[in-house]
DNA sequence: GAGTGGTCTAGACCACGTA
DNA sequence: ACGTGGTCTAGACCACTCG
């Protein structure tokens, strides 16, 4: 290992350019132990804040983690499938649980989630999508979930308040056949859905309300629900960081003529 | 404008976070220059890289941007929409989706793309969803696209050779009724398709050839077609950067006798 | 207690685009 | 020519966790 000052590329890039180089090529596989800044300080003769800048970089790249004061350690990345599609599908009778919970339990991992509902003025994004005019209020059910005890992805679904007052929706408590179903139970049923992807780095609120390391990007999924009367009943805001999900959708060509 | 010492937090999340409250709250519009980091020093009294350590990390965060020699500036995000069941719907009904995204799309942008083909060993993730046996080739297009002269997204679509093998795929110009049509022309019609996004920081590979702020993590949409039979026959590579895309979905309730 | 990374300082010189 | 951010140095002290 050596690095040339002369070069055009700085010196930190060129150490982080070698250790990427040995975590991609298995050299170093997830979870192990990167050396320490004293080591890279001693074996490319640079000052600490260098061998630093190389690290930081790697981190903000969401390669490596700093785990304190253990050292830096090579990330693993074991996403779970994401499949906005299921809702609209026939789901097995037995199931007493939420979405959320029937697909992961199964998996022998411990599923949880806390419940807060309130009544709230929406934000803007929501306001367009539920076409709500100046002053409507919404009740939003904020969700986070969590997977073998670590916080997973959050879900803050909004409701225009006068379709869903007086529902089981107001309760801060799982609502086995999902809110949809109770929706649908009122004349609300949803037919059509839109699904919006944004994807971008998290809000420092997010990074905390989901514990996300460093250099871990989200996924912004909103959802819309409309009825067969085209009116949109239902929002969903939910923050899926990219570490843990990956997102899958399944189409076909609609019924045509053969060619 | 004032930081403590003695807090829990650090001097330059403080700094950090008096910016980006003034960006989040309107007081610096996207495209605002933002203060110097002599100015910075000054007015927090700290050193140099104490506040560069502020703007750094809304760097990271995808917030602003480093334009030297003219300063840090606040970023500006207009993404287009990016419609993967378009492809199966030529002329689809989307009755929702063009609603709330504003639509900077086709309209006055100058779209262009450039087109690579080879014969290559394809990558592991391609190989898998292709089941492709151990030494089994395929042709690939590699395309770049661009609006408005500016790197926009990238596509590599990757054929089992055999299947291709002669056709126009192999010719690394425009196909103006597209590859799937070929297929289709040549008994392998798509009549299926699963997409998978990831979402992750991009390689150093994927910020040249894309020309990628740093802060810009990307949706990994990975999409592979299956004929009647179940036989894949395509799986496509695409990065879109988070800044200028927002992808959408729209679905329908499958018709379904009520159980 | 030892070693880790986290924070912070106070300098220096450089590369680059704009004026 | 000037001012900007980019790189790099050589220190210092701290907080945390592990053995």
């Amino acid at each position: 290992m050596s690095v040339k000052r002369a070069g055009q590329m700085p010196v930190w890039q060129q150490i982080a350019g070698e250790l990427r180089q040995a975590i991609s090529d298995g050299t170093m596989p997830p979870g192990a132990r990167l050396p320490t800044e004293s080591e890279l300080t001693e074996r490319f003769q640079v000052a600490r804040n260098t061998a630093r800048q190389a690290l930081t970089a790697l981190v903000a790249e969401g390669l490596i983690i700093a785990a304190r004061p253990r050292g830096y350690f090579v990330r693993d990345r074991r996403p779970i499938n994401y499949r906005p599609q299921q809702e609209f599908m026939p789901q097995p009778r037995y199931l007493e649980t939420d979405r959320f919970i029937a697909q992961h339990s199964a998996e022998g991992r411990e599923a949880r989630q806390t419940i807060e509902v309130s009544i709230v003025d929406p934000p803007e994004m929501v306001k367009d999508r539920l076409r709500l005019e100046a002053g409507e209020l919404t009740v939003v059910r904020k969700r986070v979930r969590y997977l073998d005890g670590e916080p997973f992805n959050t879900n803050d679904s909004y409701f225009p308040l006068d379709l869903v007052q007086g529902t089981e929706i107001m309760r801060p408590d799982d609502i086995a056949r999902g809110a949809n179903e109770v929706l649908a139970e009122n004349d609300y049923r949803q037919v059509r859905a839109l699904d919006e992807f944004y994807v971008r780095m998290p809000t420092p609120e997010e990074t905390r309300r989901l514990a996300l390391a460093p250099g871990t990007p989200v996924a912004y999924h909103v959802v819309t629900g409309f009825t067969s009367e085209g009116r949109p009943v239902r929002t969903v805001l939910n923050v899926l960081p990219g570490d843990r999900h990956v997102i899958a959708f399944e189409r076909t060509r609609p019924a045509q003529a053969d060619s």
